[in-house]
Formats: structure tokens, sequence, C-alpha cells
DNA sequence: AAAACGTGGAG
DNA sequence: TCTCCAAGTTT
């Protein structure tokens, strides 16, 4: 049950968010959007599905090439699949990509190129989540839904001092994030609150003495907002060893493979080699005078750190060995390649 | 339901 | 160097 101080609360927010809110490319500021200026709602879902476990200050580039090749989800569903995985490359999490082009296929062919307005109706498409399809419905259609992210639950935890750990306390902190949403302006609000999240309400160091909730919040009371919102400890990661193989024709052209669809990296350009484990093999993709690069490449995904070592060979001109892609010098673009990739083609050609 | 899934910036 | 973690989703 909504009451007076939920409703100061939300009002309060909403105040702050119309003096404060950042601009973002994405974004219709407060100011337009009382004008009645609504958002495009598939810049509204390229930009989530982009903001998912992603800075916005990693995100901006990004979305502006995105939105600059492919205006709207008809021409992104008329995409190429390995053009769209460039593109993303380097970005990350790129079943998000994947997922990303399905769901513009299924919104242009299937939608009539029309993203639905309703969260029941989002949450069924490839790649939107419960967060997602709050966050689009809010945002996009000022649908009165309740957008959960690492935000909120953070400004949750704090503004009712909830001690009991993530992921656990998730169901709570949705109920009473869903009790301070306002039937007007939910998607300033859900902006507002994820505003406050990211610019005051941080995880280290939050800035209460400027923030507009100050006053009614509980761990600022009980000054326990630096330990806030408690998490259960993860695992630590394990090391893993790998080979890569750079291979180079005469004439410049690159060998490459497309990584199945399926696990890390998946549908992304690589150079061959061998799995990621304690003990990998030396597994060259095909006979040749391999040389190991001085150096090694290392680099850390989401649940282990990876020491790669890089192999290098050149071939004639004209030469096609089986099942790698060939890609002439103006094709080959490092940018393509996710960063782990490139990594290990900065180290090649720096040899 | 726990694990897989990227990357870069901050402290 | 190392840990945390950022507008989560899928299996």
């Amino acid at each position: 049950m909504r009451d007076s101080t939920e409703f100061d609360v939300s009002d309060t927010l909403l105040g702050w968010y119309d003096r404060h809110a950042r601009e973002m490319p994405w974004r219709i500021g407060p100011v337009d959007r009382l004008a009645g200026v609504m958002p495009d709602p598939y810049r509204v879902w390229l930009s989530e599905v982009m903001l998912q476990q992603t800075t916005v200050a990693a995100v901006h580039d990004y979305f502006v090439r995105f939105t600059s090749r492919w205006p709207t989800v008809n021409s992104l569903a008329a995409a190429e699949d390995g053009q769209v995985m460039g593109e993303w490359a380097g970005l990350g999490y790129y079943a998000r990509a994947r997922n990303l082009l399905k769901c513009a296929r299924v919104v242009a062919f299937e939608h009539d190129g029309r993203f639905p307005d309703n969260y029941d109706a989002l949450l069924k498409l490839p790649g939107i989540g419960p967060y997602t399809a709050a966050a689009i419905a809010a945002i996009a259609f000022d649908r009165p839904e309740t957008v959960l992210d690492g935000n909120v639950e953070r400004v949750m935890a704090r503004f009712y001092d909830i001690h009991a750990p993530l992921p656990g306390s998730k169901p709570t902190l949705k109920v009473k994030a869903a009790a301070l949403t306002p039937a007007r302006r939910p998607g300033d609000y859900a902006q507002a609150v994820m505003d406050l999240g990211a610019t005051i309400c941080t995880p280290k160091s939050p800035a209460c003495g400027i923030c507009p909730l100050c006053s009614s919040c509980s761990a600022r009371a009980a000054d326990t907002q630096a330990e806030l919102p408690r998490k259960v400890t993860k695992k630590p990661k394990p090391t893993r060893l790998g080979h890569v193989y750079i291979a180079q024709r005469n004439d410049g052209a690159m060998l490459l493979e497309r990584r199945p669809d399926k696990g890390l990296l998946g549908g992304m350009l690589g150079w061959p080699g061998s799995d990621w484990s304690d003990t990998p093999p030396e597994c060259p993709p095909f006979p040749a005078q391999w040389q190991e690069i001085p150096g090694e490449v290392r680099h850390t995904f989401t649940h282990f750190h990876l020491i790669l070592r890089i192999w290098a060979t050149e071939l004639p001109s004209g030469s096609a060995p089986n099942d790698l892609i060939v890609m002439d010098k103006h094709q080959f673009k490092p940018s393509d390649l996710p960063t782990v990739m490139r990594k290990a083609f900065d180290l090649w050609r720096g040899h």
C-alpha cells in the first residue's frame, strides 16, 4: 500500500531528476518528456541491452555507431550476423549480440517492426529478462513497471537498511522498489532511481551529503551505508592456459575462424587454437613452420584468468587451409575481434 | 539453481 | 597486482 511517505520519496526523487538528469544519446530528458516527447522504443531497447552489466561510458560510442549504421529495428533485422557481431566486438557478453539479432528479427518479421508495449510480451523476446522488460515498458511506454537492477538493489538496501545478502534478498528489495514506483511518470522515475544509484548512492563512498533522500535513509541513520548491500562472496578465479595460431599470407590476408554460437565468445571471429585448460596441447590448425612469439597475452574473463601463448607463421599467397576463413588485407579489421583475440593480434603485430 | 558469460575502470 | 563491479540473461 502506497502511503504518503512513499509518495514523498518518489516525488523527491523525480524533483531531483528534473534538476540533475544525465544526458544520454538514447534518453529523452525530463523537460522534453514532460512536454510529451516519447523515446523511440528501438533505441530504448538497444541501449538497455547494451547496458546489461556494462557502464554508460563503455556503451556510449557503441550505441552511436549502432544507431548510425542501423537506425531502425527493420534495418538491424536485415543485417548480416557477422556485421553485427563485428560491431559488438569489444563490448563483451556476446550472447547479447546474438539475442539482439534474434529479437530484432522477431520484432521486424512477427510484430510488424513495432516493439510490444507491455512487460509480459517484452519478456518473451530473446535477450529480454525481467529487468529489461520492465525498463522498456516503463521508459519507452510509461508503464508503471518496477526496474530492479544493481543500482535499485543498492538504493533500496540502503534506504531500508536491509542486511540480508544478495541475491537472496532480491524479492524483498523488489517489493520495496515496487512500493515506491509512482503511477505518474514511471519512466522518468525508473531512470531517476538508477541515476541516483549511479551518481550519488554509489557502491563505494556514497555522497550522502548531497543525496535528496538523505534525511529519510535508514542506512544513513544507522551509518551502515558503506557495508550495504551485502553480497554472498564469490569463488576465486582459476588460471587457464591456451595456444592460438596467427597465420598471415604473403599477400597480407589473415586466417581466422568463426567460433561456434554456444559458449565463450560464441559467434565471434578468433584465431584458431587449443582449448583453454591447465595443460592445453599444442595444436596448430595446419602443418607449417610455426614460431612462438615472445611474451604472452593475459586476459581475465568473468570466471577465469587466461594466459595465451601466440604462434605465428607465413603462407604463400593463394593458400587457403581447410575450415579457416581467409580475410584479405582490407576485410580484416582488428576491431571486429573480441578483446582477447585483439590482444593476441597486437602482440603478434608488435613482434 | 548455480554457473556461464566480457570488459575496462576505479580504488 | 587484485578485487569489485556496471542499466542481467540464459541454461
